[in-house]
DNA sequence: AGGATATTTCCTGTTT
DNA sequence: CAAACAGGAAATATCC
């Protein structure tokens, strides 16, 4: 598996996302996924090219690892070729975080089992993660600035556009204040299980109910996300109970830090019902 | 410039 | 008692 030295480097999803991003070398480079629009699901091995970027410029977020400092260039293929990659292929591409990438999307194949015979599907244990990694502290707040990751893979000086604005088919609807909406980035977060550190677990995939583990950790992380360093669970469990009147959550009474998603709540099931 | 939207911030009271 | 949950109000941040 070549990594494909990118021969269409700036394809059509060159163009630019956000003339207006106050934080060049901030703390983070915003996501880059339409609202809503988050492909979860479907099989990475469906993925378009497009497709595979977000999901790139997702794991950088969760992990808040700066996006620009990873090649998308080198991952210029389509969610077929994405799968076949191995490892090594994922190390050689993107780095330090290679290993990451490989972690989840060999998670997402699995996880989102069944059929597509493209020859992988090897190992299936979320527990038996086959390479150390950055494990967050256990039962700290998780540091965000903890980037161990990757923290420099030659910044990369020719701004590498990560951006969107593919003005293929839909996209680009709303408006929402910095990139995702708070009930997005905690489905995202839901539904990346691969290095979650513990910070949100489904309580039952099916009927979309989750439980915050680390309620302040995720607090941190989304302040992070707004670059609002005090983000609290107090606060951001406001902006919860506001969703139960859009119906994007359901409310989930007795359990603490229980929620949720309800029918307004798009992107977070596993094959559909 | 201004309205709409989505939080963010604060707070008082209740429940677990 | 320490967290969460509940909402109302008002302030902010972005978007268009």
């Amino acid at each position: 598996m070549s990594i494909t030295p990118s021969a269409t480097l700036e394809s059509p999803l060159t163009s630019t996302w956000g003339p207006t991003n106050p934080y060049h070398d901030g703390p983070l480079v915003m996501s880059g996924y339409a609202s809503g629009l988050w492909p979860h699901d479907s099989q990475p091995q469906f993925w378009s090219k497009y497709q595979v970027w977000e999901w790139l410029q997702q794991v950088m977020d969760i992990h808040q690892i700066d996006a620009s400092s990873l090649p998308f260039q080198n991952f210029d293929m389509d969610g077929h070729q994405l799968c076949s990659l191995n490892y090594h292929d994922f190390i050689r591409a993107a780095g330090s975080v290679g290993h990451i990438l490989y972690n989840s999307i060999t998670e997402l194949k699995s996880g989102g089992q069944y059929h597509l015979d493209i020859g992988q599907l090897e190992l299936k244990h979320e527990n038996l993660c086959p390479f150390p990694d950055v494990s967050y502290p256990p039962g700290e707040i998780y540091d965000p600035s903890v980037q161990s990751l990757a923290p420099n893979i030659s910044p990369t000086p020719s701004s590498p556009e990560i951006k969107r604005s593919f003005s293929r088919g839909h996209q680009v609807k709303k408006h929402n204040p910095r990139g995702t909406h708070l009930w997005e980035f905690i489905r995202d977060i839901l539904l990346n299980p691969e290095r979650n550190p513990g910070l949100i677990k489904w309580e039952d995939r099916t009927e979309g109910v989750f439980r915050f583990l680390k309620s302040e950790a995720v607090a941190q992380l989304w302040g992070k996300k707004k670059n609002n360093s005090s983000m609290t669970y107090e606060k951001l469990s406001r902006a919860m109970r506001y969703y139960y009147k859009r119906e994007i959550l359901e409310r989930v009474d007795g359990r603490r830090l229980v929620y949720k998603f309800g029918r307004n709540a798009r992107g977070w099931r596993e094959a559909e019902k």
